[in-house]
RNA sequence: GAGGGCAUAGCUCAGUUGGUUUAGAGCGCUUGCUUGACAGGCAAGAGGUCACUGGUUCAAAUCCAGUUGUCCUCACCA
């Protein structure tokens, strides 16, 4: 076949990705193999694919591609998030701009807005991932809404209301006003903002409700929720406050009379001492009055507007009231002062709303026993955490779980399988029929019109928590004394999974609940967990930065596989990635160097009759064992999930040292053939570096693997087995290595003194030095080489490799006096060097404490170290007497 | 406020349980090369008081304590 001069890697990847996926190799069916199994974290089903997605996706189509080529039954699963807030908020925001709004349509036809909206969107990012080269099993795309999963995600529901683990209660929870929806605690970001303290003057009652002229002050940084308070508290102990006991205060501008209590909740020392407790709208504030039986009155709606209960200001934004009820305060002369003030404040994590506690009736699971399980299941080892630090995060949430709110208030996603009889009584069921059933039962003459489903969906993370066993066998979940098919059977538990740090609590925690719940086992043995990506002066990537590049354009640009290692280079497990395009673009070099190396040997001309020559011959014996080196040091890389520390030790051995010194040790003069044993040779090679490169770079491998000879239909590189590591000898390796620091050397005084390439120099080796890497020295350095045993008194330059010493001649380029100083300089410190060794040997605590190898290292460096100044001595001694 | 991570070359990072002289790599940088596959290349080279202070040890980038800086997680005071 003919190669092309440049790599084209547009071409090349869509024709590969299709033969891959015509041929079915990606898909896995269970068999006698080792299975080795990962699950995708799904994707937003409607979002579309960033940098994150990249670095994710490559290290875990990385890690499938190796096992394959090691001989495991690789699958990967791969699917989509229904992501009930995200995509909720997509599809209300298209109705939006058609002017149409959800509850006017109701929610049988909004659903069907949003499945259209799902069927028109949900695959982009699938077929995105196909872009990255990934070989996730597509027969088996699942998605977390799909009517199988939704089943098992409400038997889930009914399993644990049975056990006694669910149950419905007021609670005050997190509120976002412009989802309209209760959120978990997970899901509120608290970030400092500045607001302002405000000071306000509370006049004590006179009994009948009118002002005396004694007043207390309050400070307060909601002063619009002043409507709803039920009390002013202070600590018992604050003798300030003790005059105020029994006594009544008029709330300012309404003139509603509220009691003073005391709670040791109060801190003494924070602001005046004195806390207006509104329980309708803090959360503590809630817990006060629950143990002072104070009234509740809500004057926030769930749009965060003031209500008719506030009596003023009705109808007004949360925020604009704030504003303006300031305002009336000072008019009224209540405000006494407003201090600028920073405190946190919760805000959605979807919709970047601020948070409005709110008291609401939700489903929460009890959590104590699942996270006491699932702790054990990390603690004990069974799954492993990479980096292993994130064990501590993990412990610190585990042992502090609160109670898991599971219910939103939303239609996007299973709608909560209560079902509430006119009485208000209601039974958990997991279809209308069963309800309908079990309704009766306690009031025989129900209809099926009279039952009212509840209208709460569950949490996204209570389906996706299942998906390592709802994948294969979504039947599985809420039937415990289910036997497990045959799928689930043979790839549960999963072996790896690589996600971000960010969803440690949100999923991969109730994963490994769910996992233990059902399967009596962990869902997987390894959590990599990836660093957040960001830009290059380490900001994260963000669509209003505009500092976040589309995936896509790169891969157009540079290639799938330059995107890929550009990812992979610099991403070490659990560090922040800063990426830079630099690197992809040191990617695509990377594949350049690939197909260029290939041009060169697929350009030899091979003619069966020659001889090998000797510097052939030393490479081949090298290079077999340097492969074999590093074959052993990337799979421990792998093990260790090292990933790019793999990626470097093989980009170093494909292009350092196949490249530049084994393909130029045994290329033939120009014009000149090659023996066929050196070419079959380095063609083998060739294919070994492929197939290792392979996991990362999967495209230009095949193309190259299906170039180097006629392939079969239906042959491919990701099938064939990974280079194994054979037994080398070390001193093979070492040898090689001699003859480079030579070569090295050599060069060296080229450069320095301005002397051609090409120009064939006359190297003197005293006796001792390994002969076999000699036609390497010579080939590489362009020298003649000539074992002496001293190197008599011509003019010419002088250097070691390590304790052995080599003599280049040249005759008029020495400058007598140059050598002789850089000579000294060398001496004195080899000297000093020396001095340094035989001090730490004349230590006689030393030699008393340290290991006996390490003394004889020392003796080994004093040895050294004293044929080397002899040598040193022997040079100046021969120049100096040349002067 | 509580807990945790990190600090090594201009940048991004290794440094495998303390022991090779002068602490490594990739990229970047400097210099020189139409070296017959590749200028997306080849060759040579410069560049680091291992954040700071103290301690343990025969021996510390590595272990311990403190300081400073930085990042993260959790909680949150009205």
């Amino acid at each position: 076949m003919e190669l092309a001069a440049k790599y084209n890697a547009a071409e090349v990847e869509d024709k590969w990705y299709a033969y891959w996926l015509d041929h079915k190799f990606f898909h896995s069916e269970p068999n006698e193999k080792e299975p080795y199994t990962i699950v995708i974290p799904p994707p937003n089903v409607t979002g579309i694919l960033h940098m994150g997605h990249v670095l994710n996706n490559t290290l875990n189509d990385v890690l499938i591609r190796n096992a394959r080529m090691h001989g495991k039954n690789a699958c990967w699963v791969p699917g989509t998030d229904h992501a009930s807030i995200a995509t909720e908020s997509k599809v209300v925001a298209k109705l939006k701009a058609m002017g149409i709004s959800k509850e006017e349509i109701g929610r049988e036809e909004f659903l069907k807005h949003a499945w259209e909206w799902k069927e028109e969107h949900g695959g982009i990012i699938l077929q995105q991932l196909r872009k990255l080269g990934c070989s996730c099993d597509w027969d088996r795309t699942r998605f977390t809404m799909e009517p199988a999963l939704s089943e098992a995600v409400i038997n889930t529901f009914v399993y644990f209301y049975r056990k006694g683990w669910i149950y419905k209660g007021v609670r005050m929870v997190n509120w976002d006003p412009e989802a309209l929806t209760a959120v978990s605690d997970d899901e509120v970001v608290h970030k400092d903002t500045k607001s302002h303290f405000y000071h306000l003057r509370y006049f004590i009652s006179d009994g009948q409700g009118n002002p005396t002229d004694k007043f207390l002050v309050i400070a307060t940084t909601r002063p619009e929720t002043i409507m709803a308070d039920a009390a002013i508290c202070v600590n018992p102990n604050d003798e300030r406050h003790h005059w105020l006991r029994g006594k009544k205060v008029l709330i300012p501008l309404i003139n509603r009379e509220i009691p003073v209590i005391e709670d040791d909740y109060v801190e003494m020392d924070f602001g005046t001492g004195c806390l207006k407790v509104t329980p309708a709208h803090d959360v503590h504030d809630y817990e006060i009055g629950l143990r002072h039986n104070l009234p509740v009155l809500e004057i926030i709606d769930d749009h965060g507007k003031l209500n008719e209960k506030a009596q003023i200001l009705v109808g007004e934004d949360r925020f604009v009231a704030r504003k303006k009820i300031v305002k009336m305060l000072e008019e009224a002369g209540n405000l006494v002062k407003v201090e600028d003030y920073t405190s946190p404040v919760g805000y959605s994590e979807r919709t970047d709303a601020v948070i409005e506690p709110k008291l609401s009736a939700q489903w929460f699971l009890k959590m104590d026993t699942l996270a006491k399980v699932a702790l054990e299941t990390v603690e004990s080892g069974r799954t492993k955490f990479i980096p292993e630090r994130y064990v501590n995060t993990y412990r610190h949430w585990m042992e502090n779980a609160h109670d898991w709110c599971i219910s939103r208030q939303l239609w996007w996603g299973q709608r909560i399988p209560a079902y509430y009889l006119p009485d208000g009584k209601f039974v958990v069921e997991a279809t209308p029929e069963a309800a309908l059933k079990a309704a009766q039962a306690i009031c025989p003459d129900i209809k099926a019109e009279d039952l009212r489903q509840d209208e709460d969906v569950l949490d996204t993370w209570f389906s996706s928590w299942l998906w390592p066993i709802s994948v294969f066998d979504p039947e599985m979940p809420g039937h415990p004394d289910h036997e497990p098919n045959k799928d689930l059977a043979y790839y549960y538990p999963t072996s790896d999974l690589v996600t971000g740090p960010d969803i440690i609590f949100f999923w991969v925690a109730r994963m490994i609940m769910a996992g233990e719940e059902f399967m009596g086992r962990e869902p997987f043995s390894n959590v990599y967990f990836t660093g957040i990506v960001r830009d290059k002066i380490g900001r994260k990537m963000s669509k209003t930065l505009g500092n976040s590049p589309n995936p896509l354009d790169l891969i157009e640009t540079y290639g799938a596989d330059a995107v890929r290692i550009g990812m992979l280079l610099c991403s070490s497990a659990g560090n922040d990635i800063f990426y830079d395009e630099a690197q992809i673009k040191q990617g695509a070099a990377f594949c350049n160097k690939i197909w260029n190396s290939y041009r060169l040997v697929k350009g030899f001309s091979v003619d069966d009759s020659i001889a090998q020559t000797p510097a052939a011959a030393a490479a081949i014996r090298w290079f077999d064992a340097k492969l074999s080196e590093t074959v052993a040091t990337v799979e421990d890389h792998y093990r260790k999930f090292r990933i790019s520390d793999a990626l470097m030790a093989i980009y170093k051995l494909f292009w350092d040292d196949y490249c530049a010194w084994y393909l130029e040790a045994i290329k033939p003069a120009f014009g000149q053939p090659v023996d066929r044993a050196t070419y079959d040779a380095t063609l083998g090679y060739f294919e070994a570096l492929l197939k290792l490169i392979h996991p990362v770079m999967p495209f230009i491998t095949e193309e190259l693997w299906q170039n180097m000879e006629e392939r079969q239909e239906g042959e491919t590189i990701m099938y064939a087995a990974a280079p194994a590591v054979k037994p080398f000898a070390n001193d093979v390796l070492v040898n090689f290595e001699l003859a480079e620091e030579a070569v090295n050397g050599v060069r060296g005084i080229r450069n320095q003194k301005n002397i051609a390439p090409k120009e064939t120099l006359d190297l003197k080796v005293k006796g001792g030095f390994p002969a076999e890497v000699i036609p390497v020295i010579e080939k590489m350095g362009n020298v003649k080489v000539a074992t002496v045993d001293d190197f008599g008194s011509g003019q010419g330059v002088g250097f070691m490799v390590r304790t052995h010493e080599m003599f280049v001649a040249l005759s008029g380029l020495v400058n007598v006096a140059e050598e002789i100083a850089k000579l000294e300089k060398d001496l004195a410190y080899q000297q000093k060097f020396l001095a340094g060794v035989r001090g730490k040997l004349a230590n006689e605590r030393f030699v008393a404490h340290a290991p006996a190898a390490v003394i004889e290292n020392e003796r080994k460096k004093e040895a050294d170290s004293l044929s080397k100044i002899e040598s040193l001595e022997s040079q100046l001694n021969i120049l100096r007497n040349s002067q």
